[in-house]
DNA sequence: AGTATTTCTTAACTTAAGTGAACGAGTTCT
DNA sequence: AGAACTCGTTCACTTAAGTTAAGAAATACT
């Protein structure tokens, strides 16, 4: 287990939660950062995202801004340990983040999230000890939410719950895809897929998380690339 | 592919849906059928399943009979196939449906829905041509509705939204849940598993569909399961 | 800058899944 | 009843992933 707590000086909860406090505050500290591929701040594109969805009046942009629920998160800070009871859910609005298990002292990472991508852990929604570890494995930028909050604010605007219910319906239909693809595939098959779909991934992301993303070991991973190339030639 | 049309006349699309159209109305006729366990009518297990969720009254609940959506479905029945548009879901009742893709000329199962399980195929989300086949291994008895007939009666009965929001999100935690077990377990341990949570599947379920569910051709499964009855002796 | 640690690769060996084929048992069809 | 087909099992062989270990390359730490 020691080496978890080895590789760096790991913020914890309390680090990224504090950390928007300071001297200036969240909003302007991380939500006007813009992004590098464009001149969006962080808010343009949280509420570009949401326009696909539902669209927003001045009033109701002003109530999730309000929140102040935009925190920016130092690569390696843990934002869920397992065991942990929690509430919140994340969203990424630039960076990445993981969810990964231990087991037999290895860490087995199922999961990554990048832009405009999503996350409540299943422990949120039973409402039971987390089974898995979520961390960030990038500086981001992150929409941090906790369950009353949305309750709360779900129903002022009951235009929020419409929007939860076709997100969760979309990301539903698109997991179960990826399962599918998954069951029915090599691990030769998925990488190659991988270079299709999500190339980005593979270039910001440690190989051996991606080995287990994949369901393999590093080792196989390493000989499954090699292999790949030889073709090739 | 033509093994997918001879192993039974396989009644249509057309076939269903005209089913419940005999002699007496689809309320009678297969709603008030009681299942063997107990003495509930499939109404009955709806409106218990449905009150876990939230409380209805007795003119929502009469709205819902009223759609008409109760459907006996004989074993054997495609629901869905590739290529085909649909704007339908459905809801396990009694019996047992699967999701296939045909790949190679050979089926691969990669879901089974069983009592009081719900499937919205992916293509009913993106309204794209569906990628697989959905189809009946059990005589069952189902709900079957489609988006616009949701949509109406969601717009009527907030309520149902709602509910389908918390079920969604619900379902796609135990999504996760299950894909993440796959990707970290060997196909052995995978069969284990779905001993120890799903017994009843490898009782009900042809063992070359079970194979593929597990990720693996049938003829590992046996010898898998050889395998495993060595170790206990 | 130099050391320690992590990450990736390679290799030899083991184990298990994929492949192709054959067989018997059970179904379905005619 | 007989033919055709499905289904599960077994076997021999191939291929690829798991395991263990070692070393090189890259990164982080002081």
């Amino acid at each position: 287990m020691k080496f978890i707590f080895t590789h760096k000086p790991l913020s914890w909860l309390t680090d990224y939660t504090t950390q928007p406090a300071t001297a200036q505050n969240a909003e302007t500290l991380v939500a006007s950062v813009t992004n590098d591929s464009n001149n969006k701040t962080m808010k343009d594109l949280l509420f570009d995202f949401i326009a696909k969805y539902v669209s927003l009046t001045e009033e109701e942009k002003n109530a999730i801004v309000s929140l102040d629920i935009f925190h920016s998160v130092k690569k390696g800070t843990t934002l869920l340990k397992e065991g942990q009871q929690s509430k919140e859910s994340y969203f990424v609005l630039k960076g990445c983040i993981r969810t990964y298990y231990v087991i037999d002292e290895e860490e087995k990472t199922t999961a990554f999230y990048t832009e405009m991508e999503a996350l409540t852990p299943p422990c949120v929604i039973s409402q039971t000890p987390s089974e898995y570890y979520v961390s960030c494995i990038e500086d981001s930028i992150l929409l941090v939410s906790n369950s009353d909050m949305e309750a709360e604010i779900n129903g002022k605007f009951p235009k929020f719950d419409k929007m939860c219910k076709i997100m969760a319906e979309e990301l539903l239909a698109k997991e179960r895809m990826d399962f599918d693809e998954f069951k029915t595939s090599s691990p030769e098959q998925r990488y190659q897929n991988l270079l299709q779909k999500r190339p980005d991934l593979i270039q910001r992301v440690p190989q051996h998380q991606l080995a287990s993303y994949l369901g393999i070991k590093p080792q196989s991973l390493s000989r499954l690339r090699s292999r790949i190339l030889e073709k090739k030639s």
